[in-house]
DNA sequence: TGTACATCAGTGAACGCGCGTTCACTGATGTAC
DNA sequence: TGTACATCAGTGAACGCGCGTTCACTGATGTAC
């Protein structure tokens, strides 16, 4: 059954790939790797051919799901209409579509909690992910001395991953729509 | 060994307390109910004769939590000075003490990935709890039309709890006040 | 280029531990008379 | 008010399941000669 060094490789990337989006969408802790195994169409005793532990794949999952974000980033900041790079940004993050598809969206949203208490190395991919989208949104890059905008934008991702967040927790369809719709609103206003 | 009626109530609650402070430390998928019970100075075994599941109290560890969270805004809007009730309360949310004493803070900060997976009661209580803490700090009660000074309080509570969320999970300390203190800034303005 | 052997991706069973839940038991409290 | 019995808070052991991890095995790939 081997398979040849380039399937093998490809194999791996879809792994991360599915867990990325199983992770976003049930939590870290909600997935077990039998269960991420099988949605990458796998029986779970190859998952150590790959990995070392379920903390390698949840770091490696992170960082593709983060990178995901920052093209995201990227894309709208190219797109914006004259807008600034955050509020470009902003109008596609906040949206119904994102709120209801955390399996392709921003990790921070999905897993902040989670990330918080995972290993160091989770969090420092994490961290500079979302440097990363800070320098995106500004269009600048460098961790020197923030400038206003970079203290602008890192105020703006905040505020945009708590309104999705919240947006998610909360039992009431009008009240989840609000906060998007507001947070929209006053983004764009900056 | 059996207690007392009052005594018996009386140990329901300290098990609530205990959990609502474990709970927002560890997670509540990181708390385990034999941790969770030790914690509160018992043995496992008598959980059950309190709680019928770790759902149920995970419900009520997050009532009590929300519950001081509201609290929490009452006293800063009570005891605030010429600022506005969200000033007053985001004053005191979006600092370094609240960051690193996660277990008597902010339920939405630490718990939001993990409520947002969880039963409909957690979700149900939470959003309750959402909506309390906008009525607080708005000064104004009432689930009606939204009027511009509630929809001002959603999106300044979403970004404070966004902000605190990403202070915690941020690597590096600098950043991490960084967050808390450009956050500051910028809802003082509004 | 062909052949023999080593490697190793993927399978499926098994291991072992943690954790939610149950249970028999204890002995103090609550209650019926 | 006192007595006998039922209740039940709390204990500590046990159960059973889920999950991360390991392992023997298969057979195709990679490699040494």
């Amino acid at each position: 059954m081997r398979k040849s060094k380039l399937e093998a490789a490809e194999t791996r990337r879809h792994i991360v790939k599915t867990a990325a989006a199983e992770f976003r969408q049930h939590g870290i802790n909600g997935t077990a790797l039998a269960d991420l195994m099988a949605a990458s169409g796998l029986t779970h005793g190859g998952f150590y051919r790959h990995f070392t532990s379920k903390d390698q794949i949840v770091k490696e999952a992170c960082a593709l799901a983060v990178a995901s974000e920052v093209e995201a980033a990227e894309l709208a900041v190219l797109e914006r209409a004259g807008q600034s790079g955050v509020a470009a940004f902003a109008k596609r993050y906040l949206t119904t579509q994102h709120r209801d598809h955390p399996a392709i969206g921003c990790p921070f949203a999905a897993l902040a909690s989670e990330i918080v208490r995972s290993d160091g190395d989770t969090r420092a991919v994490a961290t500079e992910g979302f440097l990363k989208l800070v320098d995106v949104v500004t269009g600048q890059a460098g961790r020197s001395r923030p400038t206003a905008a970079r203290r602008k934008a890192i105020v703006a991702l905040s505020t945009m991953i708590g309104a999705l967040t919240m947006s998610r927790l909360v039992d009431d369809a009008e009240l989840s729509d609000t906060i998007l719709e507001e947070t929209g609103k006053h983004l764009a206003r900056l």
